[in-house]
DNA sequence: TGTGGATTGTTTATCTGTTAATAATATCGA
DNA sequence: TCGATATTATTAACAGATAAACAATCCACA
């Protein structure tokens, strides 16, 4: 696939790094709309869903704080909290309060979010495998490397 | 730099399918959270940059139309709307009449634009190059050719 | 025991993006 | 030439994201 046709420009990118950097940012956007494409059967976003997989599979006890949820998704906890408004609101999960520290509002899944996430979860490592059926083992090693590289290029504080 | 530790997750992501796609979704996100930390001082959104790189650099007659800036963009073009609507607020773009075509909204630089772009140009591409900067020439054309691959797995219509 | 600093969640204002609907204009075929 | 179809820009309603400011709460330590 040629980038410069893809995103319809007429002239070619000269700079390599920059090329690179501009097909790593539409690569993640065409595969986030993808997945947003995927899952509006469902009702659910992109980042809903990203919220349900993390509820279910990635807390110890089952449930985090929203600060927490914001460190795993990467975004700023203020986002969070809408996020989790619209969730609560179709009744997928839940806000609870946290012993020992009262700032806190523990989020867990509710049983209509965990059916919900394992229909929606299954059409989605469908999607997951078709798309990346070009790859093979080792070009995921090798792309994750490289992605790994560049991030540690990344200034953060 | 290991994906579950920088995303704070307590389990590994055992897919490596899903943890490839989800490394370039976090990695595009990065950069562009990064485009925007740096485009800040300049009063510029990292989407608003990108529009007056494409005036700048992507276009024949220095200008083309809010449907085809949509096109390059990869966004819908109802979106283009309300950003044209704030860098022409802002003075850096104008918009004109295309001759033979009423529908159309041409879309050009003003020299203030094209002075901002300068400026912030500058900054911009030092940063790619310090970001990239643990790339070398094969690893840039290696990971375009596998972002390639990936995104020819994308069904697009 | 306080007190100062850190953390948590919320709100506000702003920007980016989506889809669906609409009006105006072009275009192409019968 | 007329009519169906397509394209262009806009609007409205919505979701996701940011930064900045705020109140409540927690915690370390003097």
């Amino acid at each position: 696939m040629d980038l410069e046709h893809e995103l319809h420009l007429p002239r070619a990118i000269e700079n390599e790094r920059h090329k690179a950097v501009i097909e790593i940012v539409l690569t993640g956007a065409l595969l986030t709309k993808e997945g947003d494409r995927l899952l509006r059967p469902f009702g659910l976003t992109d980042a809903q869903f990203n919220v349900l997989m993390l509820l279910r599979y990635q807390t110890i006890e089952g449930a985090v704080s929203q600060s927490e949820l914001g460190r795993m998704l990467l975004v700023n906890r203020s986002n969070v909290t809408g996020l989790v408004d619209r969730m609560e609101q179709a009744g997928w999960v839940r806000r609870g309060s946290q012993a020992g520290d009262r700032r806190v509002n523990r989020i867990e899944l509710t049983p209509l979010g965990r059916k919900l996430l394992a229909r929606a979860e299954k059409a989605y490592f469908e999607a997951i495998d078709m798309i990346t059926g070009n790859l093979a083992s080792e070009d995921l090693a090798q792309l994750s490397l490289l992605l790994g590289k560049l991030r540690s290029g990344i200034s953060r504080q």
